[in-house]
DNA sequence: TATTATACTGTACATATATTCAGTATATTT
DNA sequence: AAATATACTGAATATATGTACAGTATAATA
């Protein structure tokens, strides 16, 4: 996609506001009114540049046929992120079957990306203020730092705890509650593998 | 609003999906041909039924011209919700010095409709697990019953506590948190304004 | 019983609209 | 120096489109 020039800028924007004004694209004469174009053809050219440089498609022949193509990044659109249940055994996977439901949410929602909710069992994270039942914003990663709520699975077992490294092999998960332990993980001998980390919480009472 | 009929609905539900599909709204000639009308006229006659009854409105002359009405509750639509700070003194209300920004949400997506999202301060619902910084979903409503959470206003105080009546004249509001101490309010002596429920929470790491 | 709303077909037409063609001018790229 | 992209005016036109008019038929309402 090329770079799109001050006037094409405001040709496009000039779409927008008017697709969300009136609920439908303008003409061209609409367009010309706005900008203070004299002839129809000015508003033409601008859409067809816009056409060829990818940010508008134009139905032919049809009347008001702009629609402005959405580059997904930028755009505050909408997900299904799945609800996936927290399992006493097995990776937490986005198959099928461990969906629960999903819930529609905005992109950009939750300061960083995140790629499903887990529905907590348990209350090893209460003083987190992570209750049973409440869904967390993980996102895929092994990216993690001390302090960070992780989901980490040992061997079949899935747990939200808190990551702390104690040393480069040793590493520790944290609950948040009295009535839990520490499970400390010697990396030489057992196997750790981090799913993602929280960003969010989300509840609804 | 009358009633919507049948026939109505699947040409309203036609120009939606048309909209979605192209990103513009549908001629007459375009619903005939998707939903097997022969005569333009028959897709006009629903367009005016549809207006008529507050579904749609159509600019008169122009093409295309039909854009559909979002009718706040039913749609799935977003909305820009403010976020209060909870001031110590004060009713959370909406003015615009009070809202410290706004967050987009889908309007169902706590069980119920809500109407902005309060931050709360200190540690006195930590055992309900809401933290400090986190932001609860508060539904304006004075309706509430035993062990709603709400937000209470006492004179000028605004808190977030477990709602209990203990009889006709006398409201506990509980914290859950062992180092706060109950409120009891006498509705002959003190005055109790609740200014709303708390109906989810969100917390943004 | 008359009226109104719903649900269509079919024809016709004024006008709203996309689109082409002919120019002018400037800036950038090859 | 020639070609291409940008940024317009102005006029012309085929057609896309809204919309009115004339019918038919059924069901609900006053």
């Amino acid at each position: 996609m090329k770079e799109i020039t001050s006037q094409q800028q405001r040709v496009l924007d000039c779409i927008q506001i008017y697709i969300n004004k009136t609920g439908f694209p303008p003409t061209r004469a609409n367009i010309c009114k706005e900008l203070g174009f004299k002839s129809p053809n000015s508003a033409e050219t601008h859409l067809r540049a816009l056409e060829k440089k990818g940010f508008i498609s134009i139905e032919s022949g049809a009347s008001r046929g702009i629609s402005i193509i959405n580059n997904q990044e930028h755009t505050s659109s909408n997900n299904e992120y799945p609800v996936i249940g927290l399992v006493a055994a097995g990776s937490p996977t986005l198959a099928e079957e461990n969906v629960e439901r999903t819930i529609n949410c905005p992109n950009s929602f939750f300061e960083s990306s995140f790629d499903y909710f887990l529905k907590v069992k348990g209350l090893s994270m209460k003083d987190a203020g992570i209750m049973e039942d409440d869904l967390i914003a993980v996102k895929k990663t092994t990216d993690v730092i001390n302090g960070d709520i992780v989901v980490a699975r040992l061997d079949d077992e899935v747990t939200v705890k808190f990551f702390k490294r104690k040393s480069p092999k040793i590493i520790e998960l944290e609950p948040a509650n009295e009535e839990f332990e520490n499970i400390t993980i010697n990396l030489e001998r057992d196997e750790l593998h981090i799913e993602g980390k929280s960003i969010g919480l989300l509840r609804k009472n």
